[in-house]
RNA sequence: GCCAAUGUAGCUCAGUCGGUAGAGCAAUUCACUCGUAAUGAAUAGGUCAGCGGUUCGAAUCCGCUCAUUGGCUCCA
């Protein structure tokens, strides 16, 4: 039996599906089935909307026809002959499709059982060699993507070499739902979604707070250290602002409606760069105090889309971990090296090393001189080059105002997010006017460039949560040591050694709740606290805990006097 | 925004043919004072998402709205 790469087997997997969806629903109308990443899909035009139940029965058809071991024909057509076959057979959207390809270029279709398909292969021989099928999931897709097309029904499944296989990979799939951050963030009480506030707005409970006040915190730390300024703007403007900035024309629909005060309109900040750019306006600059670095935690509101908004991964308000660099043509190369330096320096600080970089250059549609382009094109490649990162280029994928970087993580499921962004903007210096007097005593426009390390805090957070699920490291958990007495007569001892620990900084409490020990570990454990010391009769005979690591697992009799210096130095090293 | 599904106690979920609301966990109170993942008992907890309709009677049937979920589109 000839071996086959999984993409074949999928995309063979995908016509069977059409073709027991031909075999149900006789007049199905057909467009494309492609495989995925971890599976395929078809889309269809039925006349009938398939509910949930209708996967099994799709199913199954499917899997009497890999039985039949039916083979898989290749067949040449010119084009004549094909449009009159998919006009005869109204096949309205492969007739698009057909339409689409090249003139001179070979016309083919694969036939299996009764089900002919526009394909250019390539397929498996015959249906035997597809391995096992499962069908996953019913949802709306626009025909060729476009929101002005019709709206097609589409079916997601997914198809392996054998049931193992499946089955590890449905496993994976209900491990990334146990690590949901909106179910963990739920059961951990890290946060919340209030219908009442409004959808994608995020409230943040007092361990998620605890949290985001620490790596806020880190954040601003490292911001120091890396010689950036901070700074604090408002979170609305007058609408000349964003005309002068460009946003209410570009991007107005997703802004939320103006306010108005003393007869000026203003708005709800969807960005922070024009305040950035202000605080550079509100005095001559010269090339001297050049490069400017300027940071920002700032929160915006953007108006997404309701279909769109997810737990904290997709919101309408947000916090940005922004900045600004402005300066001459001179510092780019080393400014941009230093940002990618920096941002690899804080994800590896939150446990992520396997990141890659993206390259967008210059759209069609673009301002600037071209000259500028090139200079910040090179200064990224340069730095990528320069820090080893593995790096994708998107050709013609910039912005209209200027070339960027974005960096993807990986996280612990091997899933990519894409996080850092460092863009530059030929745009806003432009339109704000922005300058500064260089060393021939002449107006410049300096080089702008944004980034985000994290992103949006929101977002950061959502994926902190599942990439570490729940259980956060000793120097981000909110609850680091939880002491469990076993009788009463422990408690006292309990008590005083939370305050000791308290005195030296350790996020430390005490269950003095009568219940057995056995409960209170397992409602430790399952809160995620990385230490769990428990105090009893022999423990307070000798000064010590019997320390239980949610890392090393059960450890045994600490003196109290050693484990105060192990949690210390774990802080310390964010383990 | 579009397509579809879902919405019952804080959470997970049952609720038959339309006959007036139920479990487990969590919570609260009391008892128990316990040695490494669940001590026992009692109590409380509901505008069955909302509004409207059909009906003698609606969690249940119908319509609209809202929200959530999975996709699509979008993401400066």
């Amino acid at each position: 039996m000839a071996k086959y790469s999984i993409d074949v087997i999928r995309h063979s997997a995908a016509h069977i599906m059409a073709a027991a969806v031909q075999e149900l629903y006789p007049n199905a109308k057909f467009d494309i089935g492609p495989s995925t990443a971890d599976g395929f899909y078809y889309d269809f035009d039925l006349e009938q909307r398939l509910v949930p139940d209708d996967l099994n029965k799709i199913e199954n058809t499917m899997k009497k026809l890999l039985n039949q071991k039916l083979p898989f024909e290749y067949i040449e057509m010119n084009r004549e002959d094909a449009e009159q076959l998919l006009k005869e057979q109204n096949q309205t959207y492969k007739l698009e499709r057909l339409a689409d390809i090249p003139e001179g270029e070979k016309i083919t279709f694969y036939k299996c059982g009764q089900f002919l398909d526009l394909c250019r292969g390539p397929h498996v021989e015959h249906t035997g060699q597809i391995g096992v099928v499962k069908l996953l999931s019913i949802a709306g897709s626009y025909f060729r993507g476009k929101e002005s097309n019709p709206m097609l029904q589409r079916i997601y499944g997914t198809a392996f070499n054998n049931k193992k296989e499946l089955n590890t990979y449905l496993k994976q799939i209900e491990e990334a739902k146990k690590r949901d951050h909106r179910k963990l963030g739920r059961e951990l009480d890290l946060f919340s979604i209030s219908e009442q506030v409004g959808g994608g707005l995020a409230l943040w409970h007092p361990k998620g707070a605890l949290i985001r006040n620490i790596f806020e915190t880190f954040w601003r730390e490292e911001h120091y250290k890396n010689n950036y300024d901070l700074l604090y703007t408002p979170h609305i403007g007058r609408s000349n602002l964003w005309e002068t900035s460009g946003h209410l024309n570009f991007y107005g629909d997703a802004m939320y409606a103006p306010m108005k005060i003393d007869g000026n309109d203003y708005y709800v900040k969807p960005m922070n760069c024009p305040f950035h750019i202000e605080v550079y306006q509100s005095r001559l600059r010269s090339y001297k105090e050049l490069p400017l670095r300027w940071a920002e935690l700032g929160t915006v509101y953007r108006y997404e889309k309701s279909g769109v908004l997810h737990g904290l991964l997709r919101v309408r308000g947000f916090t940005q971990d922004d900045a600004h660099i402005i300066c001459t043509p001179e510092q780019i190369e080393s400014e941009i090296s230093e940002v990618l330096r920096f941002s690899l320096s804080i994800w590896k600080s939150f446990g992520f090393t396997d990141i890659k970089a993206y390259l967008a250059t210059k759209p069609e549609k673009s301002v600037g001189e071209p000259e500028r382009w090139n200079q910040a094109l090179i200064s990224l490649e340069k730095a990528v080059k320069e820090h080893g990162l593995e790096c994708e280029v998107d050709e013609g994928g910039g912005a209209f105002y200027g070339p960027k970087i974005d960096l993807k993580i990986k996280d612990a499921l091997g899933r990519e997010w894409q996080m850092t962004t460092i863009q530059f903007d030929f745009n806003l210096p432009e339109r704000f006017g922005m300058s500064y007097i260089g060393e021939d005593g002449k107006k410049h426009q300096p080089f702008m460039v944004h980034r985000a390390l994290l992103g949006s805090l929101e977002r950061f957070f959502g994926i902190l949560i599942e990439h570490y699920s729940g259980a956060f490291p000793l120097w981000l958990a909110p609850e680091q040591v939880r002491i469990l007495p076993i009788a009463e007569r422990h408690q006292e001892y309990a008590l005083n050694a939370k305050k000791e620990l308290r005195q030296l900084g350790l996020r430390v409490d005490a269950d003095c709740r009568s219940e057995t020990i056995g409960s209170k570990i397992k409602d430790a454990r399952n809160s995620r606290i990385p230490y769990i010391l428990v105090a009893g009769d022999r423990e307070l005979e000798s000064a010590s805990f019997s320390v239980r690591s949610r890392r090393e697992g059960q450890i045994g009799e600490v003196a109290f006097e050693t484990l105060k210096e192990k949690l210390l130095s774990d802080v310390t090293e964010k383990i």
